[in-house]
RNA sequence: GCGGGCGUGGCGGAAUUGGUAGACGCAAGGGACUUAAAAUCCCUCGGUCCGAAAGGACCGUGCCGGUUCGACCCCGGCCGCCCGCACCA
């Protein structure tokens, strides 16, 4: 009996994987009938090193992928990396590194530390965003969007960092702060370059429907995300315009027939009519700059004390001139969203209410709910939202929700104050960053041409590599050389554009070029594309829920109209799992400190660090580096082998949901591994192969081979279901039974069959183990390419089944019946039960209610 | 603030999706083996109560209410935690 030691074995298969090109995605010549199957985890941006946390979502894809190939499937399974970003920049201001080394350097170590997880990927599609070959191509498809009018520019705010004189990100931003500066942000307009996402927002909104093997909840939020909404467009004319400023006020409402409860109309407080009136009125442009303060993220607009200021402008209403309304400035008015104005209606809408009542507004309820009495109906502090019986609403009156808005909409048609529309929260995506490490936007800015696209030939535009980190600003405007060149169309000098594109641009095509990797000339080759797109399951964080899914939605449908890539439905991901975290305590110094997990032990029962000192443990959160609760992925491999951390990353928590990670766990998941060797190890040498049947087996020989169909049937199931959690219990269940059940010579042969079978379900989890295992049966080639094992539905089945005998709902015995046992046969076995007698005694049986194979109730008084 | 999700023993979770709540794993307790320890193996393990025991009763899936012969599952309301909010990836 010889322990499985992984350091051995498990580099020693790897290496067999790859001298065997197991892995290698066959293209559709090669692939013959063979189904094809394209699996894809979201591809990592390389950050450093892989920790455990990271694991989990390739581990998931990795079981999908093998099981697929042991299926018979021509799988693609690739990985790449997201390179461009940030976190590079940042390292190189703070420890001077170039961002480009530094990115190497990180995807050399994260490469192998994936390798040594025994990852079932095809290495020779590898790609990073950060090389000229990958963003090249990216180049072309902008400037194929720009042709199309799909790319273009416009002002839009950002985020300005007054003392440093850069761009924030939303992260960046902290309490309304630069947070390496400390100054107050101011928001700036500045040109930038957009994709017409909106021009797509109904195909995309209308393509959801399609996906049906999409998490429900992602689909809801793409869908939230989009938001579509009808409404009116309603003009209030300006009694009074401001110089310089249009004579109405135009506003969009889901609620026309409010209208007649309108108590203010409000502007977002970069309105133009704010702008055109803030240098008259130091108030407003106060207030203009407060609001500027606080950012450009709705989150931080929203979280913000609703407040106003009165422009002592007035509007008319629509239906009556003589009525005039107020008009404020309101911080919580959206410029990016509808029209950027809103007529308040307070007894209808919770916010107008709050400012209503914030500022002496009137609040007129116009809307009666099902019930009230229009005499005694109140609006206190609390809005009515819902659905009713206009009333207070002139020739609105009487009409439910529904036909009010009808007819508010036909009246302002008929009046010309309005009419009918449809609006949409989804916004153009803003693709510039004026950043250094992305994928620099090919155009050049000639002062005579305009803006002049760089010729296809001259691309790809690379980066330069001697750029000064030490100034804030974007080093790419900085460097003395690079953006000067000449137009291409008049030859006069010009320059570059010096913004990169935003890094979601990079992951919202790759899983395309993944099919044709090296294509030199095209980003996709089309025939390619054809065979293995869409991707038959896709594997990510729900923190992508919204924008990478949806900008990637977007992109293979811009890429469609640009000829580039033709998907049946327009659609690049047929089925998308989200999985959770890995989670792990946290630790903190006295003085308040993280501290990892490997600089923390336990003393005396309470945690103490290395020298000693107390340290507090902290809440369980996800794994991270800035929070230092991670475990490395080599220091776990190496102490533990690979097939471990995969085992235990898989096992306990359902993937959807978060998993914790502790060490009892960890050593729970080596027990079994070694456990299910020894089981293998006690097999005969020499004896009968794993694809042994075992024909005419009795007694406990048939249960083995019980056991292990009906772990087959099972796992398989639970693989299909993307349950691995559940799987992973089936197979401890069959280790346990077969560790029970005699192995004589009698059993050799089932034994042979259930050990082959266990070993080929165990692949996909462990595939170092199941290879050795698989070895040491004496079976042909890998185990990576053995045929998945396939259930006798016969021996799968139960024999009988025990089924739970309620008296009136709570359950008082239990019977054994045949799974198929008809409804006389169970009523006979449960009134022969003597414990279901005694609860029946005295009573009469009114009701007998069975569910086969699942409960039998009887109702009785 | 808005949108989405989750909540079951000491812990992670299972429950064929309206049908025996607690599979499987971890921890804990008891025992075997051992000079001893580790490793391994066996048994117990939601709570309260009745009973020497065998066995039995009641309570129990975040909280309150509802629908149903039957609810972890469906409906309404609340509480707590997590994710996203457009320049983090």
């Amino acid at each position: 009996m010889t322990r499985y030691d992984p350091k051995t074995a498990e580099p020693k298969w790897q290496a067999a994987w790859e001298d065997a090109g197991v892995f290698r995605a066959r293209d559709p010549q090669e692939a013959g009938d063979a189904p094809r199957a394209y699996v894809l985890e979201m591809f990592p941006y390389p950050s450093g090193r892989i920790h455990v946390g990271h694991s989990r979502n390739y581990a998931m894809g990795d079981v999908v992928a093998r099981f697929r190939r042991a299926n018979g499937y021509n799988v693609l399974h690739p990985m790449g990396w997201d390179a461009f970003g940030l976190p590079a920049e940042n390292a190189a201001r703070d420890r001077g590194v170039n961002p480009e080394d530094w990115t190497r350097a990180n995807i050399e170590v994260m490469r192998g530390q994936l390798k040594r997880l025994g990852l079932a990927i095809d290495w020779s599609r590898e790609l990073a965003t950060c090389d000229p070959s990958y963003y090249k191509h990216q180049q072309a498809l902008f400037l194929a969007f720009l042709e199309k009018g799909i790319a273009y520019r416009r002002t839009a705010k950002v985020n300005w960092d007054p003392v440093d004189n850069t761009v924030l990100a939303n992260e960046q931003v902290v309490d309304g702060k630069g947070w390496r500066s400390g100054a107050p942000v101011e928001t700036r307009e500045l040109e930038q370059w957009f994709l017409r996402i909106t021009a797509y927002s109904e195909e995309l909104l209308e393509g959801l429907k399609g996906l049906d093997r999409w998490p429900d909840k992602v689909r809801t939020m793409q869908e939230n995300w989009i938001g579509r909404s009808r409404g009116a467009h309603v003009r209030f004319a300006l009694s009074n315009p401001p110089e310089g400023a249009a004579d109405a006020i135009e506003v969009f409402t889901t609620r026309p027939d409010t209208l007649f409860g309108a108590a203010f109309v409000a502007v977002a407080p970069d309105h133009p009519l704010i702008k055109a009136m803030a240098a008259d009125r130091p108030d407003l442009d106060a207030f203009m700059r407060e609001t500027a303060s606080m950012g450009t993220s709705e989150e931080a607009i929203e979280r913000a004390e609703k407040k106003g200021v009165d422009t002592g402008l007035t509007v008319r209403h629509p239906f009556d001139p003589d009525w005039e309304l107020p008009v404020w400035a309101a911080n919580f008015v959206l410029s990016t969203y509808g029209t950027g104005a809103i007529f308040g209606s307070p007894a209808g809408d919770q916010r107008d209410l709050d400012f209503a009542r914030k500022y002496g507004l009137p609040v007129k309820p116009v809307v009666l709910p099902p019930g009230a009495d229009p005499a005694s109906f109140e609006i206190t502090d609390e809005a009515y939202i819902g659905p009713g019986v206009s009333f207070n609403s002139q020739f609105l009156d009487g009409l439910e929700t529904p036909k009010a808005i009808e007819a508010a909409i036909a009246k302002l048609e008929e009046l010309k104050a309005g009419e009918g529309a449809t609006t949409w929260r989804l916004r153009d995506w803003g693709v510039s960053r004026q950043r250094y490490w992305g994928c620099p936007i090919p155009v050049i800015r000639c002062s005579a041409c305009g803006i002049v696209p760089v010729p296809e030939a001259d691309l790809p535009v690379e980066l330069p590599k001697d750029v000064d980190f030490n100034s804030p600003s974007n080093p790419l405007a900085a460097h003395p050389t690079w953006k000067h060149v000449h137009c291409p169309q008049c030859n006069e000098m010009a320059e570059r554009e010096t913004d990169t594109l935003d890094t979601f641009v990079d992951s919202s095509w790759y899983y395309a070029r993944f099919c044709s990797p090296q294509a030199a000339d095209t980003p996709v080759e089309m025939d390619k594309a054809a065979y293995w797109l869409p991707v038959d399951q896709y594997v990510g964080g729900v923190e992508h829920a919204v924008l990478h899914l949806l900008y990637s939605r977007f992109f293979a449908r811009a890429m469609r109209d640009c000829g580039y890539l033709d998907l049946p439905d327009g659609e690049p991901f047929a089925g998308l799992f989200t999985q959770g975290m890995v989670t792990h305590e946290t630790y903190r110094s006295a003085a308040g400190k993280w501290l990892g997990p490997e600089e923390v032990r336990e003393a005396d029962g309470s945690l103490v660090d290395e020298a000693g000192a107390a340290v507090k443990r902290g809440a369980v959160e996800k794994m991270s580096k800035s929070k230092k609760n991670v475990v490395d992925l080599d220091a776990f491999v190496e102490e533990y082998g690979a097939d471990v951390a995969r085992w235990f990353v898989l096992s306990d928590s359902p993937p959807e949901r978060d998993v914790q990670y502790t060490t009892q766990g960890v050593e729970g998941a080596a027990r079994f591994v070694q456990r299910l060797w020894a089981l293998v190890d006690d097999h005969p040498e020499g004896g009968p192969g794993p694809l042994t049947v075992a024909d005419g087996a009795e007694g406990p020989a048939l249960e083995i081979r019980r056991a292990a169909h009906r772990a087959a049937k099972e796992v398989s199931r639970a693989i299909e279901e993307f349950r691995f959690n559940v799987a992973v219990a089936q197979l401890y269940e069959l280790v346990n039974t077969l560790r029970k059940l005699p192995s004589g010579e009698t059993e050799t042969a089932a034994r042979a069959e259930a050990l082959g079978i266990l070993v080929r379900l165990i692949g996909p989890f462990a595939p170092h183990l199941a290879e050795e295992g698989w070895a040491r049966l004496g079976g042909e080639g890998l185990a990576a390419v053995a045929p998945w094992p396939v259930h006798d539905e016969a021996l799968a089945a139960q024999q009988t089944v025990t089924v739970g005998v309620q008296i009136n709902g709570k359950k008082r015995s239990e019977v054994e019946l045949a799974p198929d046992a008809d409804e006389a046969a169970a009523k006979e076995a449960a009134l022969a039960d003597s414990r279901t007698a005694r609860g029946l005694e005295g009573l009469t049986v009114r009701k007998f209610i069975y569910v086969p194979g699942r409960i039998i109730n009887i109702v009785a008084g």
